[in-house]
DNA sequence: CATGAATGAGAATTCATTCAT
DNA sequence: AATGAATGAATTCTCATTCAT
């Protein structure tokens, strides 16, 4: 409650400019957060590990991001926004729409793949509701529904009997995209003999397989 | 260790013939279970809130599953086993790529939809690389690959420049399979209206999607 | 309360009388709570641990002593029964009082290692004054320290400035006589390279250091 | 592990200066703990009613201690240092050897009357082997023995036939120097009228009786 | 005798959070 | 900005015990 209020003037606060090159106590949080957060999930993950992994002090979450959640909330906004802008900068192009849906695979895979934590704590808190991620999660999920559905089921849907509607698409999209990420602790154990193919070659893959399905007319 | 042993026995056990409609205690946790851990994460369920979903005594989850691991895993393999079972079921048949395609792909979303929590825990948890449930995982994700690569990747390869492995295909059908009872409850917080296709209409569309991307020869 | 009366009827069972030499499973327990009490401590042991030890249902501890408290006494009943009668055996003898106290050394310490887990759990749980085991130890207690006064406190003092007490000869012969079977597991540790002398040898040692003191060259 | 690390550097803490007359939270609950520990057993003894007794939160036990067992290392710890630090001041003297046993036996003697719970508890839990515990034991058994050899057994051994070894004598001593205060709870029950003698007498007593023998008149 | 299910209390431990310094 | 102590609630799990079969 009112804590909220404090973090939220401290959120862009800077190294507080001792002039060292030491990346600060918020952005080790940030990061060790995402990591654990990834791996363990979010409720199995304790803030004393967490505040050990990220070497600062036990109280410093609290007094940075309010709460464990004001934490989880933080590490959504950050990916959410990020896919968000990728999804806008190629959809929103002024080109074919085979180019953008190429450009738009291709470009969020890359993001997916920098940013895997991040992407794995989205996708897996999805579909937990709590109420108070929830509406954060909706507010995105509602972005990015208007976006697809201007930029992508529009001209889709043209000739097409049943329209493409921006729920189905969105989600289909988001979680092909997201498979290889999702898996990988599975399909590493699997021992596929070092094999794997990498980002850029999986993005390629993805935006054939799924532009030849979707430019289709059935 | 010793427990283990105890509670295997015990695993397929009858509701002890009481007369009594009322449901067996182990099953009943096993349904609260599921629905708790899709709707709040696994780490986040407390086992108090679970054996008072459940109407039984706390320390009936510990004397049935053993820890609230045992539980888990036992929710996954409920649903891996299932999955697997329809996977074989419509891979194995006779038929072309393409019928087989669909058939498990119609049946995998109807499965899906049958145990949607069941889906969801499996899925949110897959990355999550606990020691002790991600043998179990890969066990049946060793399994699933298996089957996809002998009935759907040598086919489907057969006419394309570079082959696709079981690792990109297993992962992404389930994923898109899976995507709709993802993201379900942010799909439904953006007030669509209602206006949600059926089960079938999904595992329809879904069907088209795939194929016809996939049968493509690039 | 009630099972108390219970379990008095049944002490003095036999294996209900199927003829085979099993050993019954009453008997069963007693050992293996002996063992498992010196070796863990009473308070630490489980009776799921007890039970799985000697191979019986867990209700079964219960149905035989009570309690598991019941189990304790009958332990230490057991234990320091047989001491007294060792003591009466050996101190009631019609001979001098140095022989007298050799062979009194010589037998318990010869008892002692014949029931060193009873010994252990006597020794261990003798400062624990809980309610309802203190009065038995104290029952012991007051017997074996009325024949210490008659058979051996009143000829050693005879000719000293100061009597001797059984309070005080008492608790130090115990002592003595245990203290090689209560450090056993710490001297074991040590690795004196297994040049552990026997217990007769350690019966013998000890009788004369007891009678002569540690000056005298023997 | 970690919290390991923390709460060794909180081991030598300073109460903090707030000028309060409170006294350090830690020290109060090894005070409980070692009476506790003594009266009811390790195991028997609650952390709820330890840290009740010590008047602090429950769960600054484990804030300090780590664990219920770091809290008996240290309570071991702490009792076996101070039984060493006055073995070698005593027996270390450059003096005769009945001198020197006769000091080792009063100031030890004194010693455990000053720690009686440290010396109950270290006794009780003496044969339980425990796998955490046992090497802390073994690790002091080592040092006592080792001063054992060089300062005693040596010159005892001189005139005899065959040799005293530290492993006979060193649990021998302790244990008779141990018995009043292990057999206490036992002996004040028996009602000796209150007659008890000073620990001073005691230590006397037992010292004469230890180089002597019993049947020495003194 | 023996069993498995069940119970409620309690176990030790960890939780996220607060606060004075 | 950072720290260590402290808190109360909650955690998972085990306890000894009971009971119907």
């Amino acid at each position: 409650m009112k804590s909220e209020v404090k973090h939220e003037k401290r959120k862009n606060r800077r190294p507080s400019g001792k002039g060292r090159g030491d990346a600060d106590s918020r952005q080790r949080i940030l990061e060790a957060a995402v990591a654990l957060f990834a791996r363990n999930g979010y409720g199995t993950t304790g803030m004393r590990e967490l505040a050990s992994a990220a070497n600062v002090n036990l109280a410093m979450v609290n007094y940075f991001f309010g709460s464990k959640k004001g934490l989880l909330k933080e590490i959504l906004d950050d990916f959410f926004s990020g896919y968000l802008r990728v999804a806008r900068e190629q959809l929103q192009r002024q080109v074919g729409t085979r180019e953008k849906l190429e450009g738009f695979v291709v470009e969020a895979v890359r993001y997916f793949g920098e940013q895997r934590d991040g992407l794995v704590v989205a996708i897996t808190e999805l579909p937990h509701d709590d109420p108070e991620v929830i509406e954060h999660k909706a507010a995105w999920g509602r972005q990015m529904m208007a976006l697809l559905g201007e930029t992508l089921c529009e001209p889709l849907s043209a000739g097409r009997k049943r329209p493409l509607s921006p729920q189905l698409i969105g989600p289909l999209l988001t979680s092909m995209m997201a498979s290889r990420f999702l898996f990988a602790p599975v399909t590493e154990r699997l021992g596929n003999g070092g094999a794997e193919s990498s980002v850029e070659d999986y993005a390629r893959e993805l935006s054939a397989l799924v532009l030849d399905g979707l430019l289709r007319d059935n």
